[in-house]
DNA sequence: ACCTGAACACCGTTCAAGT
DNA sequence: ACCTGAACACCGTTCAAGT
């Protein structure tokens, strides 16, 4: 949140990876993953590409730092829940809002396995299925299930933004097409999908993905030993 | 088809879709997803980057048929299980060893959402829901989450693939190196992570994602009226 | 109908040179 | 220490010209 005078030499203050980030993500919210090239981004910046560079490693780095940003900033409430069921919904909801006004987080998280991001959240929700009672060696089993569902959603998610863009749709009428191309389906193989193409518009993308968590939890409940 | 005389010069057969698509998953195989270039395409099928463009839309267009290829051989395979819940496991795990021998499959799957690929497996796994006993207004939500779940793992097994790659480790060598990184986490703020660090090492990719796949089938048996 | 290959418009990354 | 901007190696895509 700075200003941009420009007095016309050089910088006046020497530019920081955290201004960097910052314009990063502007551009990845404004025009998604293709938005962000170290050309645009030098404009933005008011400097040269190789400035960039000194305080960043690789446009990979620079994508999933601004993931964690975002991951951060989503994760930093921790408002305690009444159980530990509650608790993990709100985590997967939390995750899910910002990951629907950041679509690009979605493709990010998966592109840094195993690095921060990914294990901040992983670490909240290992937390709350150690809290539900699950002993240690299932604990690891359910706390990557909840993950791999919620990176599974997430990817998803980047995914139908990305195609939206491209296609230059918004949501209702992306949703119309797909469903149009599904009712088209032959209806001896795919008697499934067909029937599911009227569900397709009406759906509640954060409520399904609630479901799934409920499902995901209430199994993880049900193995574990009482 | 069917021509016969061969004269010798330009090429004796055209190219076809086909051919283009084989010789992408090799490529895909070989090297990732960065070794899928229409260079290296032109290259491998002896011609110019014209003359694939003359049989497929774009890049795009060929990493989803290619992926749809092996979705398609992945699924061909109907064995008929003897409950519903033995065929989720069964669909689950071929796919997941298709993944695990194609890992770029699993990033190639989003990016295609509510294309051909995904709905092969959307439908396949609806149905076995539709078998379970689950009410039409839940059986959505129910497969919903058994694909997202699974393009989750797919997502992370793409990742996870492609960072050993780049970094030329083998995957022993990169787990290893997560599960250090994870150990040295401070131990206030990440004490799940770090006590699953151990884990890391020992844990079966396979075993784990089917013990998602039963948390989610017993969580959806257990929503359903019996 | 289908192929050829040069050309175009980018893009990430590097680096010698500056301050 | 940090910035500048030209240069490099590459990439997807197009297209006039050929057969």
């Amino acid at each position: 949140m700075e200003k941009k005078s420009t007095t016309g030499q050089r910088r006046e203050q020497s530019l920081t990876r955290e201004q960097i980030i910052n314009a990063a993500i502007q551009l990845l919210d404004d025009s998604g993953e293709p938005g962000l090239t170290f050309q645009a981004l030098s404009k933005l910046l008011a400097t040269g590409p190789g400035a960039i560079y000194w305080h960043v490693a690789s446009k990979s780095d620079l994508l999933t730092a601004a993931c964690d940003a975002i991951v951060t900033r989503t994760l930093s409430t921790t408002p305690v829940e009444a159980t530990p069921e509650a608790a993990i919904s709100t985590i997967a909801v939390e995750l899910f809002d910002a990951i629907d006004a950041h679509p690009w987080v979605g493709a990010a998280l998966t592109y840094a396995p195993g690095q921060l991001p990914m294990v901040r959240i992983f670490e909240r929700l290992g937390q709350q299925v150690r809290a539900l009672g699950v002993p240690e060696s299932e604990a690891w089993a359910a706390a990557s299930a909840l993950l791999n569902y919620i990176l599974g959603v997430a990817c998803q998610n980047a995914a139908n933004a990305k195609l939206a863009r491209v296609h230059g749709l918004e949501r209702s009428r992306f949703l119309e097409e797909v469903s149009a191309t599904w009712s088209q389906l032959d209806a001896n193989e795919y008697p499934f999908t067909r029937s599911a193409a009227g569900q397709l518009q009406g759906h509640d993308d954060q409520k399904d993905f609630l479901a799934g968590i409920d499902f995901l939890v209430s199994g993880i409940i049900a193995a574990a030993p009482r």
